[in-house]
DNA sequence: AAGGAATATTCCTGTCAAGGAATATTAGTG
DNA sequence: CACTAATATTCCTTGACAGGAATATTCCTT
C-alpha cells in the first residue's frame, strides 16, 4: 500500500511552468542576485520580477536575504533534490520496460477473452 | 558565449504543471495504458481524459500506438533525460556554491564603492 | 448494414494568473 | 526631516486553459 516511488510536489513545477520563472531560475543558477539585477538581465520590469519572486519564494524555490535596501535571492537546495529523485524514478522504471510493450499487448488480448 | 548548460525545455514542465496531467505520468511510469484504463483509474472522464493525452503527446512526452479500437500511450524517454540534465545542471553549481554567498556579499558592497 | 464500444473533437463557460500602472514600504543619505 | 533608491503590494484588465456536455470518428461484431 505504501509507495516508496515519490510523488512530486506540484507546486514545484507549477511554479517553474511560468517562462520568466524558469528565466529567473536559471539565472540564479550561477549565483544569487537582488531584483533589480534579475529584472536588469531579463528585462523584466520590477514589479512582475518581485511578483515572480515571491511565487518562487513561497513554493520554496528561492530563499531571501535582507541587506539594507536590498534583497538578495538564492536558489534554495530542497526542490531540485525532490524533481532529481523524482526524475530518478523514472529514468530506473523506464530502463527496465523499454520496449517491450508486446506483453501489455497479450494482456489486452487476454482481458478480451 | 556558448552556454553548454542546457536550457530547459519550457513545453515540458508546463505540461506537467498541471495536476491530472501529472497523474496521468506517474501512472504511466507503471506502464503503458489505454485511455478508458487511465480515466478509470484516475477518476477522470474520458473527454478530459483524451484532451490531457493530447497535451502530453503534443509536447513528446507521451507516445501513442493505435491497437483496433483502443489507443495505448506511453511514457517517452528523452523528456526525462532532458529534465534529468536539466536538474543535474543545478545540482553541480549549487554544490560548489553553497553557503558561501559572502562574496557575493563583498562584491555588492564594492559596488557601491 | 446496424449497433455499440473506445476515443477524439468541438463549443461553451468560468476561473485564474500574468502584466500594466500606480502606490506603499523600507532603508540609507544629506 | 525631506529625498531617493530598492523593493513590495494593490487593483484592474485580458488571455489562456480546464471542465462540462454534446457530437464526431473509427473499428469491431452480428
Amino acid at each position: 500500500m505504501s509507495r516508496k516511488i515519490p510523488g512530486m510536489n506540484m507546486m514545484t513545477l507549477s511554479a517553474l511552468s511560468e517562462p520568466n520563472r524558469l528565466n529567473i531560475v536559471e539565472l540564479l543558477r550561477d549565483g544569487p542576485l537582488t531584483v533589480g539585477e534579475i529584472a536588469d538581465q531579463l528585462g523584466l520590469k520590477q514589479p512582475q520580477t518581485s511578483k515572480h519572486l515571491k511565487v518562487l519564494s513561497d513554493n520554496g524555490i528561492v530563499e531571501v536575504q535582507a541587506e539594507a535596501n536590498r534583497r538578495i535571492y538564492k536558489l534554495r537546495f530542497e526542490p531540485f533534490q525532490e524533481l532529481d529523485s523524482w526524475v530518478q524514478s523514472f529514468q530506473h522504471v523506464m530502463q527496465e520496460r523499454f520496449d517491450n510493450l508486446d506483453n501489455y499487448l497479450k494482456e489486452l488480448q487476454d482481458k478480451d477473452k
